[in-house]
RNA sequence: GCUCCCUUCGUCUAGAGGCCCAGGACAUAGCCCUCUCAAGGCUGUAACACGGGUUCGAAUCCCGUAGGGAGCGCCA
């Protein structure tokens, strides 16, 4: 049997964290097994669903390269079939019209919840035959009153529900629109799903969920519940951290890659392996081996893993991504050269495309502000006149590279009796700004002779 | 309140009765390297929620307790 796994959003929010992780084990799975990756949109709830929402859905996982072999899918599309198979159930028994009223069964549910007893609708209009006059009729779920059902799950192992528990559920609004749970027993009836893997605030629902596939006739899926994300003070996750959409971490400068291998390592371990690429991730997931307890969010632990995924992917692979930031900060460059040589030179002092932009802008734009402070401490009257020296050397170099300036530079500094650091610094804060770049060599030879040189005049001139 | 789920270093995790006075990673502290900042290397601090069992032996099995979470909608 070939494995159907799929990825259910509600276009009521954005996809954060918490989604794309559900995403990305419904997506290993099914690349894992060689099977099919379906998404679909839980749009049925019309008042808060959006357009915007679906857009940033769909953009969120395309950046985080979770491409879908089907779909995607929208509920809302497939109110006919559903009407359908409410019907064929009314006609079959294992579903009734309810002629409650709202009301009525408000004020039940506050009965009930002042006897301290468990809120559920008490069937009251289970072998009601007639129409009440004046009430348009939700439709419910005929449950099972006695017996058990067992979730075999992937992750917690059996779970068993006692069907006195269960109360009938609403599968059809008045207004005649089927509701959430009801649409999803059908859509992964019809689209063939294997393996539910969602998150585990939905266990509770599966019971529900399995009785109405039984009811349907057919034989209920495999389900994974897997443990919520929490915020990083283990508390659920809000605004302030996680809670934000996956393109958040785009702007930010993570690589989707990175993301993706954080996210699969909550929950989930293989061996002492921290560092995944997409390939490696396919090759050593199992749902099976999926934690019980939640996790909480650490960014740190996600700014490392960006960097160590800077560190490993080829340079330039990495530079349409810092070219986009650089962008965002108002410069660019297409001297892929330059660029790539940028990359190797900053992406171990670098968590984020975003910090690395930030920190190279000298290197592509020549309107070098000094930091005053470095500026105070390195060009100082004798770090002036050592980079007149400097100057001097760099400009007699027959060849423009790093080892060739890291000569000069040396030289100079053993003739002079003083540290590199020395005359490494004044240079520095002449040629970006700053008290902090790359190697000095490997800075001065990626500026090229032209540029280093101007810019060191210009320290020299005190412009 | 009821039902269900969860519980190893600050955090992510390894651990499926002896290999564990609990291993790895992030973070943190110290040292080394060093032209700055990093990266890297080495070293350190730091955990089996608690209480009972079972067993020659338990982080691992059983039962309680405590704490946390989810669900109980004509929301998804």
């Amino acid at each position: 049997m070939t494995v159907v796994t799929r990825f259910a959003p509600s276009p009521t929010g954005l996809l954060h964290v918490g989604g794309a992780r559900t995403a990305l084990f419904c997506w290993l799975y099914a690349r894992r097994m060689g099977g099919k990756f379906i998404l679909r949109v839980e749009d049925t709830d019309r008042e808060r669903s959006t357009e915007e929402a679906v857009r940033v859905i769909l953009e969120g996982m395309a950046w985080l390269g979770l491409e879908a072999d089907e779909g995607p899918y929208y509920q809302t599309e497939r109110f006919d079939r559903y009407r359908r198979v409410i019907s064929e159930m009314l006609k079959a028994g294992s579903a009734y019209r309810c002629y409650c009223a709202k009301e009525e069964l408000d004020a039940l549910r506050e009965q009930q919840i002042a006897r301290k007893e468990k809120p559920r609708y008490t069937g009251i209009c289970r072998e009601r035959t007639a129409p009440r006059p004046g009430v348009e009729p939700v439709v419910r779920f005929r449950n099972p009153l006695s017996g058990a059902v067992v979730v075999e799950d992937l992750v917690h192992g059996p779970v068993t529900f006692q069907n006195a528990e269960l109360d009938d559920l609403i599968i059809a609004r008045s207004d005649g629109t089927p509701t959430y749970n009801f649409c999803v027993v059908v859509d992964d009836m019809d689209m063939g799903v294997t393996h539910v893997i969602r998150g585990d605030d939905h266990l509770n629902n599966t019971p529900r969920q399995m009785n109405m596939l039984l009811a349907l006739g057919v034989t209920p899926p495999a389900y994974a519940h897997v443990p919520m994300i929490l915020g990083p003070d283990g508390t659920k996750l809000s605004k302030r951290h996680g809670a934000v959409s996956v393109l958040q971490y785009e702007q930010e400068g993570y690589l989707p890659d990175a993301l993706l291998n954080y996210l699969v390592r909550l929950g989930w371990s293989h061996g002492d392996q921290e560092v995944f690429t997409r390939e490696e991730m396919i090759a050593a997931f199992d749902i099976h081996d999926v934690n019980k307890a939640a996790s909480a969010f650490n960014p740190e632990k996600l700014l490392w893993l960006n960097q160590q995924h800077m560190v490993r992917s080829p340079p330039t692979a990495l530079i349409p991504h810092l070219r986009a930031q650089l962008r965002r900060l108002g410069t660019d460059s297409d001297d892929e050269q330059l660029l790539e040589g940028v990359i190797v030179a900053q992406r171990e002092r670098a968590k984020t495309l975003k910090e690395m932009a930030e920190n190279s802008r000298f290197f592509f734009s020549d309107d070098v502000r000094l930091d005053p402070k470095a500026a105070a401490k390195h060009l100082t009257a004798d770090g002036i006149a050592g980079l007149g020296k400097v100057r001097a050397r760099l400009a007699a170099l027959k060849e423009w590279n790093a080892a060739a300036i890291h000569d000069a530079l040396n030289t100079l500094a053993t003739e002079l009796q003083v540290g590199l650091g020395k005359i490494a610094q004044p240079v520095r804060v002449a040629v970006t700004g700053t008290a902090v770049s790359p190697p000095i060599d490997a800075t001065l030879a990626l500026l090229g002779r032209e540029r280093a040189l101007a810019r060191l005049d210009s320290a020299l001139a005190g412009t």
